[in-house]
DNA sequence: AAAGTTGCGTTATAATATAACATAATTGTT
DNA sequence: AACAATTATGTTATATTATAACGCAACTTT
């Protein structure tokens, strides 16, 4: 469980997540032909510096750390970018991006987000798929995609409460 | 089904729904001992013209033609209001607000959005609910709220792409 | 090497939401 | 009824998030 959804699990190898999402990155961005820019890179480690959701403006001072441009629509570009291939998702509550953890195929975004830490897990969608497929169906709506947002308390931050 | 969802049925009497929303508001309010002042029940059924989510700023205009202030705070502590109360929800995708057909017993917040007419209609939330608790539980996450929504293609809307 | 496409720099501004504080209206208490 | 306490509204200013528009640079294809 631990390496499926490090987010909620503190004590992970979280230098292995990062390295991991950007290997990734780079072999999805070959394979489909589409360019994997430092800028476009920058932005999503920056995004996997931790499991917290960021938001825009928060990823604008390590383009300028860089040497980089940091007006806001560079960092909307690498976002929009990273967002069709699938390598982050958008948080719509909190106006925060997210790095995917399976940006292979593409997929609705489901996410469990601690209130108190902030960390965000992606759920698996399929079995979300199955219930919005049914309803819409009865209603004669054909879904395109979608978003879950579940906002509550994680392992870690429950302990934290009742000590 | 077209008066429980009424929102993809074009034909539908739509002043039903208005009335209707705004009596179950004010016995609601009567019944909590809360406050549905002029200027909510104006929000609420400026809320109501359509089964369209509207923007905070597509309220003002309808304060500002009823003679109150129309500047953004009037708009968002009615919303607030309301939303404490569940007689809107807000569509987080869309930075947009849309009335609670029954918004009686506390509920979380599902919706399918028309991408073209942009007409939406609340789900029941128990199916989508159990899934995620049951999600949630193998996580150790504690759930406390969510938003689900969704966008694809009303029944009529669909009609119309086919012509 | 030229043409076409895609990405980036830059400036300005749009759209959404909240902070802070004063005044008014309502409610509860004597 | 008068007062205090609470809740709602008016008002000004500003924070936060996101996009438009346009020119230049870098890559890609031929």
């Amino acid at each position: 469980m631990s390496t499926q959804h490090p987010a909620f699990h503190p004590e992970h190898n979280h230098l292995h997540c990062i390295t991991h999402a950007l290997e990734d990155a780079r072999n999805l961005c070959k394979k489909r032909n589409q360019r994997f820019t430092p800028i476009r890179e920058l932005v999503l480690k920056t995004i996997w510096q931790s499991h917290k959701p960021l938001g825009a403006y928060e990823l604008l001072p390590a383009l300028s750390e860089a040497g980089f441009n940091s007006a806001p629509p560079t960092v909307y570009r690498a976002l929009d970018f990273l967002q069709e291939q699938g390598l982050v998702h958008r948080i719509a509550m909190l106006n925060a991006y997210i790095g995917c953890p399976h940006p292979e195929h593409k997929h609705q975004s489901s996410f469990l987000i601690c209130r108190v830490c902030n960390n965000a897990t992606e759920l698996e969608s399929a079995p979300i798929d199955k219930q919005v497929q049914e309803q819409a169906k009865q209603l004669g709506f054909v879904p395109e995609e979608h978003t879950l947002e579940v906002i509550g308390l994680c392992p870690a931050c429950q302990k934290e409460q009742q000590g």
